[in-house]
DNA sequence: CGTACCATTGACAGCCCTCAAAGCAGGTGG
DNA sequence: CCACCTGCTTTGAGGGCTGTCAATGGTACG
């Protein structure tokens, strides 16, 4: 299909491109000095994908799992008369296929949403599936990372199911900017959001034209600052208040 | 809270109960007469919840893993403004808690939708744990299983986001028929649905107003023939094409 | 300087919700 | 046996949230 750029990256981006994964795991639990180690001795390939690309479209054999180094991907189902319904987000530092199951049953499509590097994890799924006790905190952490996953599935039912449209946007808001926060990507409530609306509109079950009034009205009432390609949180306690977002918490 | 009737049941019952999680499991592997015999000669205990009753409530602790033996359940997240949303359905043969993961991170709860009997299944839980080879195709059904309510969440997603109410009950129906199916419980098109059109309503983000709207357009059309506590499906084909319903493969 | 993509705005329609009231069982007590 | 209650289903009326259609503006890019 429009699968693009597979080329293999240079080894010198690598170091930096695990740093959200690593930055994650250690907001679930405390990682040994030797365990630090083994997840820089890993020394994972690095894959890019060009916007837009397919990274597993339906029907397509088994691929390795991945951590995304850099930019967004989205799980995805499209129904036949095209539309389109996100599933799942894939931020850096998020693992695809890795614990998170899937399967040709799953009937679903994974979508570079922005360029995308990914990081091919077979290594690391390996000694995790062995469960060595030398990386027992890092087993621990995919363990507590699938668990997560699945609260946001849930998050995201309801979201979609009982949630109004200003409701739905605050409350996804707020979930990428404590995924990104985990990430160490978010300062000040600050972080990148490479989304355009209707990418948010496919996500929150809203059209397009929907999602832009709905943003504008999170502005207007001070509870967000947006930029292209970047926001800022202005009022994290109101805004919470206002979607009854809870964290989740370990 | 709201517990009740956590009694055990004499044991005589315990045979039936186990029928639609045998016939589940058999409808997706092939079981050897001795991998019968391993679960038969396991005697699960079986624990009856009355109608409303919490199996698990959010804060509880750790809770035995369930296999479901007669009656339905739901997963459930509630807002503190009383609206409430319907995650997961439990059937007579679905697991609760067995490689579906729970968590107090998952922040919902675990309610009997009608008088349910659960069988505790610590002791299968175990056995598929250790991975025994004697069991290999149960381990494999548990594996298969899981994957099923992963895609079965994700249909959720997409009826909730992207179907209309139609679709939605459409979509809605063919799935628990599918389920049931499996589970033994369904003939030609027919099968025991106690749900009220209020908890249709809490699964499918819709009103109840809206959902006996929904239902007699569907019976208008011919589609399905809807006895309190019972449906039947008239035209599949129809109703599956209505809402692009696809059975996932194994 | 087009072109393409995204954000924005307005008008209008439709799906679905809320409120309200009336049937319709099944169960309980007098 | 009947009255009453409770919970579920059904029906009507009206309103609001959100979608669709259409057009404009802005910005990056070739």
């Amino acid at each position: 299909m429009n699968r693009l750029g597979l080329g293999t990256l240079g080894g010198d981006h690598v170091q930096k491109l695990t740093a959200p994964f690593l930055c994650r795991l250690k907001s679930l639990v405390p990682l040994t000095p030797r365990e630090e180690y083994f997840l820089e001795a890993l020394e994972l390939p690095a894959h890019a994908f060009n916007a837009g690309g397919h990274v597993y479209a339906e029907g397509d054999g088994d691929l390795p799992p991945w951590i995304v180094g850099a930019g967004w991907a989205c799980r995805l189902r499209v129904l036949p008369d095209g539309r389109r319904q996100i599933v799942t987000f894939f931020l850096p530092g998020d693992t695809i296929r890795l614990g998170d199951v899937d399967h040709p049953a799953i009937q679903s499509t994974i979508l570079a949403m922005t360029d995308l590097t990914l990081l091919n994890a077979s290594r690391l799924a390996e000694a995790v599936a062995r469960a060595d006790d030398s990386i027992a905190n890092i087993v621990q952490a995919c363990r507590v990372t699938f668990i997560w996953s699945q609260a946001q599935l849930l998050d995201h039912v309801l979201r979609l199911g009982r949630l109004t449209a200003l409701e739905r946007m605050a409350h996804l808001i707020l979930e990428l900017h404590y995924r990104m926060q985990d990430a160490g990507l978010a300062q000040d409530g600050r972080f990148p959001l490479p989304l355009t609306q209707s990418q948010f509109g496919e996500a929150l079950g809203l059209s397009l034209v929907h999602v832009n009034r709905t943003l504008q009205q999170l502005r207007r009432e001070q509870l967000i600052e947006l930029k292209p390609g970047r926001i800022a949180i202005l009022d994290r306690e109101r805004l919470a208040l206002l979607c009854d977002f809870r964290k989740p918490a370990i």
